[in-house]
DNA sequence: TTGAAAGCGCTAACAA
DNA sequence: TTGTTAGCGCTTTCAA
């Protein structure tokens, strides 16, 4: 922590160009034929007297920032926040650091934050799309930003995406609580959303249905409402078709229907959730979740886009990874 | 998104100096007595364009990122990860970002990420010190370096610090639980940890227990081990001393005694957590908490910062929160 | 094999 | 009231 030391001082010291110390810094020292001696040398000297190259100016110069933008749905979310911790470990280990926002699925929001990390020169994005920005992703991409979107994708937009298998996970799950006759009516909640794992979800929550010839109990919530607001719907469409088990396509959703089962003091149907949560273990009953491969999904993420940045051709990885489920009896 | 424009463009478009523009750009016209026809013409054009000055340049220059270091124990953690959030929307309003890590309480670790953040020219840092980080502290301060501690402080390091009032939380909660003949015994489960936070809740949880003549059972946990290893010598503490109610002196802590209660089958005592956590009041029976007042915490933390940037001089303001008691019966 | 010097885009001292 | 220009610290072309 010492005063900051220059890559001139560095030269002055072993009375060289700053040139040389350059090239042997960005070990260009074979490239540059420069003798394996004086390489050694340098490079001791700089360990020995802690020089750091300092970033902005290298930025400036090379346009490489080696930061990453991540915009995710709500940092505060466990799901989120968990898949943050493992994108920075893993972009770490790249040599990159991320800057991070929320976008509370606020379209403007969004394109706000997107045009302000552009400002900031981040290397590349990695984003839960909020419906609606197509245009600005592809305006990204005609800019060959390198980007990744992940959790969802945006089907009009040819991009690199990583996403786990939602249509499997809820199709298994639904399958899971309609096997052996374990329930007649098994029940599906979800959001007013056009996003891509909501489709799926709902779409392999109807295939088990089907499959079983069953009948498909569908009720969308509004997240935007109140909280009390989504209690009582739970509440009312629980007791009206009085289903033996539900099946939540995310797991504030099935927190919701916990707190609704709770406070309208009702009998709890079999409950699975799309996306783990501490609490499904404890809880009594205990409830099962489709739990998504959060390491997977963070490696596949950050090496996509590292993959992208630095092979600057555009490659386009639609990446799916398996859910498993986590039955709780 | 359109391709960049300079500062050199704008001035170069209406026929005057850069000077001229980067005056008007940083809020100069005033003091250097620009005419406010000029002012508007610039500003007017500038939005026309959507010229956005070049952050790099700007930083290199000025030595001034807009950019904080944020070191958190664990992002994975939801009191952290709601910090974390929301910490960005305060920093984002005094025109901030946030470049963050996870120190997982590793000295090793965290001292590297520092360098990093150091190197990075971040202009101030946020952080939760891990224990034996004294001399790096103070060395940041000796180089005067904007920095606020959260959650807890180094006793002998005098600098900015916000945390929540940790002792008078855990005493009145301990009293609550004394209170009206409540409980006889109260166990506390700690942290085999000497940062101030868990220090404070010990010393809250003993006043309380003193002012009562009762008697203290206070265990320690090391979070190092395995988690069965935990939960299993939490099951052992409730069998032996049968105790009628336990403060928890964190959520996760909490979390692995409500594991134990499960797993080993025992009956539930009042339980008090320090933290709350959305399984608290679902869980049956359910968990009163201590709950830090995140907002304000995330507010002071912000501003002390900022105002430290902003002014240069050196003000040391130690912050304490107060929490409040979510009783649940 | 190495060095001199231009230039990345901006700010601000100094000059006019 | 506005313009000229040095310089922030680094990379890299071109020359030696």
């Amino acid at each position: 922590m010492k005063k900051r030391i220059l890559i001139s001082d560095i030269a002055r010291d072993l009375g060289i160009s700053v040139t040389t110390v350059s090239f042997i810094l960005n070990d260009k020292s074979k490239e540059k034929r420069i003798s394996e001696a004086l390489t050694k040398k340098v490079l001791n000297h700089i360990k020995k007297v802690g020089y750091k190259p300092n970033q902005l100016a290298k930025s400036l110069r090379t346009g490489q920032t080696k930061i990453l933008g991540l915009l995710v749905e709500d940092i505060g979310n466990t799901f989120f926040s968990n898949m943050a911790k493992q994108i920075e470990k893993n972009a770490y280990e790249h040599g990159y650091h991320i800057i991070y926002c929320s976008t509370d699925n606020d379209e403007t929001k969004t394109k706000e934050l997107i045009q302000l990390f552009y400002d900031r020169q981040v290397d590349g994005f990695i984003l839960t799309p909020s419906e609606g920005l197509q245009e600005t992703i592809q305006n990204l991409i005609n800019n060959n930003i390198p980007l990744v979107l992940f959790d969802r994708y945006l089907p009009e937009v040819e991009t690199n995406y990583v996403v786990s298998d939602n249509f499997n996970g809820a199709y298994e799950a639904t399958k899971y609580l309609l096997a052996e006759g374990k329930s007649q009516k098994v029940g599906f909640f979800s959001l007013y959303s056009n996003q891509t794992q909501m489709r799926d979800r709902l779409e392999g929550y109807m295939k088990a249905i089907d499959d079983h010839k069953s009948q498909a109990y569908i009720k969308k919530i509004n997240m935007d409402e109140k909280e009390e607001e989504a209690i009582s719907l739970i509440h009312e469409f629980l007791v009206e078709n009085r289903v033996d088990s539900v099946f939540f396509a995310t797991n504030y959703l099935a927190i919701l229907g916990l707190k609704a089962i709770k406070k309208y003091g009702i009998k709890q149907p079999k409950i699975f959730s799309f996306d783990e949560h501490t609490l499904f273990g404890l809880h009594e009953p205990r409830i099962s979740a489709v739990s998504q491969d959060i390491h997977t999904l963070a490696k596949e993420i950050v090496s996509s886009l590292v993959r992208e940045i630095t092979e600057k051709k555009k490659t386009t990885n639609k990446i799916v990874v398996p859910c498993t489920l986590k039955i709780r009896d």
